[in-house]
RNA sequence: UCCGAAAUAGCUCAGCGGUAGAGCGGGUGGCUGUUAACCACUAGGUCGGGGGUUCGAAUCCCUCUUUCGGAGCCA
């Protein structure tokens, strides 16, 4: 008999198939056991008839407890009340293990039960669809840039030396070498890989030991990284654009129903695949100061003027042009304006906040240098990294986006902490 | 780190000075269409730890611990 997927089901209706799961949920009614059954790929509904089994195989069906794993053969049916939905006309029923008392159960649990359960949590409807749209959001960002001339150039995790200040680092001892610390941006060394391959990205985890506890943040996140070469700052957004429009594309074409379990509000995200507005950072605050926000000049953007920002806008904002004092050491001035750097942060609407943050890079070796100066930054650390501006400098511009923000939002979650299996946050560590 | 809230059955919570409660989950039984199924019965508690007030504390006060929510920082 054909051992099946429950997504193929369809397929196979008045044929007996074997299906392999979890007993997600069980129910009685004298003669009829109905039995939720997950594989992974989705779940359906299998009903043992007692008159139509042995004594022995319905006995087997009506112990199963939550979450048991099963071998479970039967013929797929049409559903008697719902077109289009299958149900398994139970044959026979093997336990491959009997579960205990499920830890949990169906009715609501709060947050700090459910994580420290994660473990058993991931098998929850919700957490699956998230973590399906995870791993569709990681491919398609993957297969945007494949598709666009850029190549993966993994940067390393431990490194000898802090991308933007050293007060956020994970430390650890690195043998007869002194401190090495976990990595909290691939970027810089992703610099160093346009000079051979022209676009390369990484992606993988970066770690930051903030000591922040919201919703959109965590220790330990995934990271994609991208740098181009002969990219200046208007092309560097359009690339941004044209790669999260290709995500949005992307779920609501493969995640339809994952994002029906997590009750997402499809037309909104669609939306979102629009032209971006582009705002420099002085006309946001002007914006958000003309709606009542205390911000002034030469500040950056709280939480709330984020959502300020973005109220009743479909699309995404980029905030481009930013006062130099408030970003990173190594952005390019802007030619038309001393005091502004070619940054760029784009904001998601619905409140999701900050998504990417991304600028054209400083490729003159003398203004670089003295601005690692004017920050106090250990010059002999990066020489490598002024290297690049003394060795066939090119233009050049690159950007970061974070895994889980942007699955936050392409999911409609409320926190961050669901969009990743194990969630590592300040006071959480296990499981 | 700062501000706020919470901790009672395995889970979610009610009880807020006078005998420890419900729903779910567990156990036993019933039911031929259930879908967070339903019905009956049943087991299950050092009320987060420590100290205090009181004739009497889950309940009031102090303290510690843990967690949650928010802020700052950022993706």
């Amino acid at each position: 008999m054909e051992q099946v997927l429950i997504k193929d089901i369809a397929q196979y209706v008045d044929k007996e198939v074997c299906l392999k799961g979890w007993v997600r949920n069980i129910r009685h009614s004298g003669k009829l056991v109905f039995i939720i059954l997950r594989d992974g790929s989705s779940e359906i509904q299998a009903i043992a008839f007692k008159p139509e089994l042995d004594e022995e195989v319905f006995e087997r069906a009506k112990r199963l407890t939550m979450e048991s794993s099963v071998i479970i053969t039967g013929t797929p049916k049409q559903h008697p009340k719902y077109e289009g939905v299958y149900e398994l006309a139970v044959t026979g029923v093997e336990v491959n293990q009997l579960s205990e008392e499920y830890p949990i159960g169906k009715k609501e649990h709060g947050p700090d039960f459910l994580l420290s359960n994660r473990h058993l949590w991931i098998r929850s409807s919700k957490q699956w669809a998230i973590l399906r749209i995870r791993h569709t959001v990681y491919f398609a960002i993957c297969e945007y840039l494949n598709n666009n001339d850029f190549f993966r150039f993994d940067s390393p995790i431990l490194t000898p030396n802090a991308c933007e200040g050293t007060t956020t680092l994970f430390e650890l001892d690195y043998f007869d070498e002194g401190k090495a610390y976990l990595s909290q941006s691939g970027q810089l060394y992703l610099e160093t890989g346009i000079m051979s391959l022209g676009r390369v990205y990484d992606f993988g985890p970066v770690f930051r030991a903030e000591r922040s506890k919201t919703r959109k943040h965590l220790t330990e996140f995934w990271m994609m990284d991208a740098e181009a070469a002969w990219v200046e700052h208007a092309e560097n957004m359009q690339i941004q654009e044209e790669l999260i429009r290709f995500v949005i594309r992307t779920v609501l074409a493969k995640c339809d129903k994952e994002l029906d379990i997590l009750e997402r509000d499809k037309a909104a995200l669609a939306a979102a695949d629009a032209q971006f507005k582009r705002m420099t950072h002085y006309e946001a605050i002007e914006y958000l100061r003309s709606k009542g926000s205390e911000i002034t000049h030469g500040s950056d953007l709280g939480a709330q003027d984020e959502a300020l920002l973005t109220e009743g806008s479909p699309v995404p904002i980029f905030i481009e042009k930013w006062p130099k004092e408030i970003k990173a050491f190594y952005m390019k001035r802007d030619p038309e304006n001393d005091n502004l750097v070619l940054g760029d942060d784009l904001i998601a609407p619905e409140g999701f906040g900050e998504i990417i943050g991304g600028s054209q890079r400083e490729d003159d070796y003398n203004v670089l240098l003295g601005r690692m100066e004017a920050e106090k930054m250990p010059i002999e650390d990066y020489q490598w990294f002024l290297d690049l501006r003394k060795y066939g400098s090119v233009p050049h511009s690159g950007f970061g986006i974070g895994l889980e923000r942007l699955v936050t939002w392409m999911s409609g979650i409320h926190h961050i902490r669901e969009t990743i299996p194990f969630p590592r946050m300040i006071y959480r560590i296990y499981p």
